[in-house]
DNA sequence: ATTTAGACCTGTCAGC
DNA sequence: TGCTGACAGGTCTAAA
């Protein structure tokens, strides 16, 4: 048969796009849908509790929204009839009480995939005799970690070739402290220009600084060298010395690519998928990132590689120059720039 | 205190 | 051809 999971290549990452793209995927294809059997295949992918208690506490729950935050996929779970007695140890007399409602929070970090078998597809699978991740892959869903039957007969499955990625049951009132060291959305309201550069302090180079899940929630590897590009800033530049102009231009640069992310599903280097197991095709819309020594689309100057924060870091030499005085403001800002730019330690950072 | 290195993982690919 | 080792990176934790 067909794999159902993905077949891998290299690097993958969902970052906000991937998971924004994917919460949009999994409203319009699983609200409302009462989960009525959960297998846990690999138990470490269940943080904060035992596979049992997490089966107990799933089984019998309906799902009636999806959420984002960072980079963190939320589904929220509420109690239905059919799930009363399943959990001797709640308080779910009154099936309306929302007390009573679970998120299941979904971080997939490098390599993890949310997949949607139909029910025709899932077949097979419901099939198998002993739940293993091994007989999950013979029936033809690799890397399947964890598994809920809908109650369409659909499948939801969490698959992680990596196993990096983490599902935690939880209750609402836990997500403040779940997110409390968690920086705003780029893509909310709030999120202007101004309120950027208030969080861009520090000596860091800038991309450590968007990397920083506590400065600004949803940046991964790839957007935040594309929202540089866009920006024309130098990745190695220290967070504060970015003048006013160039905030401005972060903030759009920052806004752009990861629109143009979702836009696109995401974007797939290896093994981004969403629920249908289709690649996303932001790729053909990525300007820096892997392109090493391919021309620059704006000036037609090799990319560069170099290594921040053990981190691959793509930009270009010409649009993004250290000594920015391109972006700056006033001259006497610039220079300042160029000073405190050639006194950054080259330590950690080579070019390959 | 802030910042960075190491651990977690396994598929992929360059190089021998 | 087959094997070895480097590499990819999000986030937590430990250490500098």
């Amino acid at each position: 048969m067909t794999q159902i999971a993905e077949k891998a290549a290299n690097s993958p990452m969902p970052e906000l796009p991937e998971v924004e793209y994917v919460a949009r995927q999994l409203r319009a294809g699983v609200i409302g849908r009462r989960i009525v059997r959960a297998q846990v295949l690999w138990e470490r992918a269940i943080q904060g509790m035992t596979p049992d208690a997490f089966t107990r506490q799933i089984v019998g729950r309906r799902i009636t929204a999806i959420g984002r935050r960072a980079k963190y996929l939320l589904i929220t779970l509420a109690p239905t009839n059919e799930n009363v007695g399943a959990d001797k140890n709640s308080d779910m007399q009154d099936t309306q009480d929302t007390g009573d409602t679970r998120i299941l929070v979904v971080h997939r970090r490098m390599s993890g995939n949310l997949l949607l078998i139909a029910p025709e597809r899932a077949a097979p699978l419901a099939d198998t005799a002993q739940p293993s991740v091994e007989a999950f892959a013979s029936a033809g869903a690799r890397y399947t970690q964890v598994a809920l039957t809908l109650d369409n007969d659909a499948l939801l499955l969490y698959t992680d070739p990596r196993k990096f990625g983490r599902l935690t049951l939880t209750v609402p009132d836990a997500l403040p402290t779940f997110f409390a060291a968690i920086g705003p959305e780029p893509l909310d309201d709030a999120f202007t220009s101004e309120a950027l550069a208030k969080r861009l302090t520090g000596k860091r180079a800038i991309k450590a600084t968007l990397l920083d899940q506590a400065v600004i929630a949803g940046l991964g590897n790839i957007y935040a060298d594309e929202s540089l590009f866009r920006a024309g800033i130098h990745p190695l530049r220290p967070a504060d010395s970015l003048t006013s102009n160039e905030v401005t231009a972060l903030h759009a640069g920052i806004r752009g690519a990861l629109e143009t992310g979702i836009t696109h599903g995401g974007t797939t280097f290896g093994r981004h998928r969403d629920i249908y197991d289709e690649a996303g095709t932001n790729l053909e819309h990525v300007e820096v990132y892997q392109h090493t020594g391919q021309p620059c689309p704006r000036c037609g100057t090799p990319i560069q590689r170099i290594v921040v924060t053990q981190r691959g870091t793509h930009f270009c030499p010409n649009c993004q120059p250290l000594g920015n005085v391109s972006h700056g403001n006033a001259p006497t800002d610039a220079s300042e720039h160029l000073v405190r730019s050639n006194k950054l330690k080259a330590s950690g950072t080579h070019v390959r």
